[in-house]
DNA sequence: CTACATCCTCTAGCGACTAGAGGTGCAAGA
DNA sequence: TCTTGCACCTCTAGTCGCTAGAGGATGTAG
């Protein structure tokens, strides 16, 4: 069984070094064997892992929820009720912002178009922060 | 001239109470004049420059961007130059984020509609996170 | 044997708040 | 007048997911 330093793991995981001993610290990683100079030594499982979180966060699952997702695949008998439920309640999160963030993109361009590159007191940027009443209120 | 006091200021700006003695504490609202028992006392100017804040932070903007726009409100002879580029490099992050986040939407949808209900080791939100190669790849 | 990279542990910091402890001020009702 | 009870005060510590740095040990190539 060929085993690796936590360097090549971050290399091949694309985790850095710091983040994994991160991980490994809350429980979200194994604690691995060492070497007998006290240097972690990382098996493929644990590389497969790791992979599977750098996904994870990718997609935006908050580190509670992929501790979840790990427990589930880790009992694949279970039923997969709960993974489906967190990918859609997060699937409605990243649908919630879309739409704020396209509001939000609206607004600005709406206060860059409107800047006259004078001085500040003609500044829609300045004015529309100023004052609310001036946005289109498709959000907030 | 009539002032008010925090909880009021907090319900008029919509701004929460411990945010708003937050916000003096890093210098972005100036220290209010004090009542005789040591009680925050709030003028009109004040709750403008608090609605300012909350609607800046309400687009997104960070609290050093938003320090730099008061202090661009509070001399209306500058150039809004620095007003322009802090909007336009926030407007070009949240186009960022949109294209980000609607990539991210696919990729779940996609695993959502896969998953079958029933065990986990059939559970396609399990198998994509394991296995990234099942990506459509358009982030990350 | 000597560099030098990589590893180790530990603590502190980031941003933008939020929560809680422990105490004081103030207005209204009995 | 007293008391109830809410709003206010300060201060410290916690949140999330890392990241940075100090200070020292280990491992490897020349």
């Amino acid at each position: 069984m060929k085993t690796i330093t936590i360097g090549e793991a971050s290399r091949k995981s694309g985790v850095k070094v710091p983040t994994i001993r991160y991980y490994e610290s809350i429980g979200l990683l194994p604690e691995p064997n060492r070497s007998e100079g006290n240097q972690r030594s990382y098996e493929p499982a644990d590389l497969r892992r790791l992979a599977f979180i750098r996904h994870a966060r990718e997609l935006g699952f908050e580190v509670e929820a992929i501790r979840t997702l790990l427990t589930l695949q880790d009992d694949p008998h279970q039923s997969c009720a709960s993974a489906d439920a967190i990918a859609k309640a997060r699937l409605i999160e990243v649908e919630q912002r879309i739409r704020s963030l396209t509001a939000l993109k609206a607004e600005l361009e709406l206060m860059v178009e409107g800047c006259g590159h004078g001085r500040v007191d003609q500044c829609r940027v300045i004015e529309v922060l100023a004052d609310h009443g001036q946005c289109s209120h498709a959000h907030h």
